[in-house]
DNA sequence: AAACTGACTTCTC
DNA sequence: GGAGAAGCCAGTT
């Protein structure tokens, strides 16, 4: 199985209302670094429903690019929709921030 | 095969 | 806390 499936299968266990950082999830896929890396994976997104992509935030919660319709705001709209904790323009990952299980 | 690109992260100032 | 710079990875051209 490639980085890359490894990355999508992660991310599709990401729970509602939780967020997971590009570096949490490259590191639990096996390369800490791959973080960048991920943020593409997440852009091509051939996974499109069913792994949600959108629950995928900077390291600092920042949340950053999104191809569907409605960009960033959109995505925003989503994650406190889902019942994802906000601070200003930042996820509140103190609280929201999702612990592998 | 080499170079370019980007939805990242971390360190300094 | 905001702005700039360097490092790293996989995919695309």
């Amino acid at each position: 199985m490639s980085f890359r499936d490894t990355v999508y299968k992660i991310t599709a266990k990401i729970p509602k209302g939780k967020v997971a950082t590009y570096g949490q999830i490259a590191r639990l896929a096996g390369n800490a670094k791959a973080a960048r890396a991920v943020g593409m994976f997440m852009k091509k997104n051939p996974f499109a429903p069913r792994v949600p992509c959108h629950r995928v935030v900077a390291s600092d919660g920042k949340l950053t690019g999104y191809s569907a319709p409605g960009g960033i705001v959109k995505k925003k709209s989503m994650l406190i929709h889902e019942g994802v904790m906000f601070k200003k323009a930042r996820v509140d990952l103190s609280i929201s921030r999702w612990s592998e299980s």
